[in-house]
RNA sequence: GGCGCCAUAGCCAAGCGGUAAGGCAGAGGACUGCAAAUCCUUCAUCCCCGGUCCGAUUCCGGGUGGCGCCUCCA
């Protein structure tokens, strides 16, 4: 597989650290809210990298931490009266929800700030003696970024150019406006830990830092965030982890396009975002995770309602093509899979691999899928032998299992199985009238029937 | 000022040197009691100007128009 590597900004072969291993960090969400659809892309493109990863056969593990301690939980925290830790719990909860929906798998691990807090002040203490960082009076820890010689590769920008741009601060401590925190001496009413710089707790950046190389080691496979986490965030990680262990951090750098509203990046700071859980209460999610992968990772992309009803049409599209095939699996004849049919899965199987071998090119490799359904939607309008829906059956699941999607089955209403088998009773005696009646109040109900060969199915609408 | 991205049909979006995948929407047709689903047909010469090449949407240069990072942010 070739990814596109942001270190390097070549699309490279991934050549695992341990073969047949690839080990995964990607930066997870600050809980003090529930996640927008900007968050959202970067969870179900990686979450999708990981699932075709396992698919091509590599064992994964796939770390995304979750920030629980910072300046906008603790606010957060106080406006809401309740404790940093609760609100926490309550957002990790709420993340796993949405995410759930989403069909993001579990990482392997997610592990949080605050339970790392000794590996972190461990890392702080070696950079402190390699002369990376220094400790102020007042019990701050900075970064001292001109002792790394390597900061700014990531970003492609030189430490001056950098510095002419960035903004300084009043009442700095720094030694320079490039430096970071890595330890903030505690305020009154912030949590705190102990530590040798006294009471505080840990910058953001160095939280990721501290976890990705507990849990994957020094050096990992890939890296992955959103393209505004490029600088700071990720080239300080680099500054941290390279500066302590003086190797390689990550080998590749994956960074995931915006979301845009208008054509405007969505943020937070901006406020023209949209909260998943508020689309979760007009679309099922699935739609949202296909309209996230209709485009290749990298590309921005809009988000408007109109373009998640079309990845809604899309979709149905692909539940009807497998829902034919399923009743061709339950209903076929004997036989066995016709040599020629048996050559085409493959081949659309090797395409959709080609594909996602691209630097993970999902609107391509969803192409391939329709591509696949328009075949078995003609092959299976006619009865064939059950073995060849079978081979079918298995492929578009192995596929869309990949994507993410097509993973549930709506359930229908046992009163509108009734209504549906009512009509069938009524078109039976030619009663069209009942008939269409009955087909009126199923779709009241949201649902629809549609007769095929194999007699009425009810779906959802 | 530094670094970087993008421009393909009504909408979305692949392709990135050999004459434009796929989806949504639309139109016509087949099938259907009528529908729905499905199938068939139809729907673009790729922002502009130069250059390289036998040949460019695809490479190079220059425009124009969008966007991002350099400050918390996926």
């Amino acid at each position: 597989m070739r990814i596109y590597n942001t270190m390097t900004r070549k699309k490279e072969e991934l050549v695992p650290v341990t073969p047949g291993e690839v080990k995964i960090y990607a930066c997870g969400p600050t809980v003090y809210n529930f996640f927008h659809i900007g968050n959202a892309r970067p969870f179900i493109v990686f979450d999708t990298l990981r699932r075709y990863l396992e698919y091509r056969g590599y064992k994964v593990s796939f770390v995304q931490n979750f920030t629980d301690i910072d300046d906008k939980m603790i606010n957060r925290a106080n406006e809401e009266g309740i404790t940093v830790k609760e609100l926490a719990d309550r957002y990790i909860e709420e993340y796993y929800k949405d995410a759930d929906a989403l069909g993001i798998e579990r990482a392997t691990v997610n592990p949080r700030a605050t339970e790392n807090v000794q590996e972190i002040i461990e890392l702080i203490t070696t950079l402190i003696e390699k002369g990376h960082a220094y400790a102020t009076e007042d019990g701050d820890v900075y970064y001292d970024t001109h002792s790394f010689a390597g900061y700014g590769k990531l970003s492609g920008q030189p430490l001056d150019d950098l510095e002419a741009g960035a903004r300084i601060e009043v009442g700095e401590k720094k030694r320079s406006p490039s430096d970071f925190a890595l330890w903030k001496a505690a305020k009154p009413g912030e949590p705190f830990w102990d530590s040798p710089w006294g009471e505080g707790r840990p910058g953001w950046h160095i939280e990721c830092s501290a976890m990705s190389m507990k849990y994957l080691g020094k050096t990992f496979d890939i890296h992955a965030g959103g393209m505004d986490l490029i600088f700071p965030h990720h080239e300080n990680e680099i500054a941290q982890s390279e500066g302590a262990t003086g190797q390689t951090f990550a080998k590749y750098w994956m960074h995931n396009g915006y979301i845009n509203v208008d054509n405007k990046k969505m943020s937070k700071s901006e406020g023209n975002f949209f909260m998943v859980r508020e689309i979760s209460k007009e679309y099922d999610l699935e739609a949202v995770r296909l309209f996230m992968l209709s485009a290749q990772y990298r590309n921005p992309v809009n988000f408007s309602r109109e373009l998640i009803e079309q990845a809604k049409s899309s979709l149905e599209r692909l539940k009807n093509a497998k829902d034919r095939i399923e009743d061709a699996a339950k209903n076929g004849v004997d036989g066995e899979v016709d040599p020629e049919f048996a050559e085409l899965l493959k081949k659309h199987s090797q395409a959709f691999i080609d594909a996602m071998d691209d630097d993970l090119n999902t609107a391509d490799a969803l192409s391939v899928l329709f591509e696949l359904i328009r075949e078995t939607n003609i092959r299976f309008a006619d009865p064939r032998p059950k073995k060849e829906a079978e081979a079918a059956l298995k492929l578009l699941n192995e596929l869309t299992g990949v994507l993410g999607i097509l993973g549930k089955k709506d359930s229908i209403p046992q009163e509108i199985l009734e209504k549906a088998e009512e009509r069938q009773s009524a078109r039976k005696a030619k009663d069209w009238k009942r008939a269409d009646a009955l087909r009126d109040e199923i779709a009241a109900a949201g649902y629809a029937v549609e007769d095929t060969p194999n007699g009425p199915k009810v779906k959802k609408a």
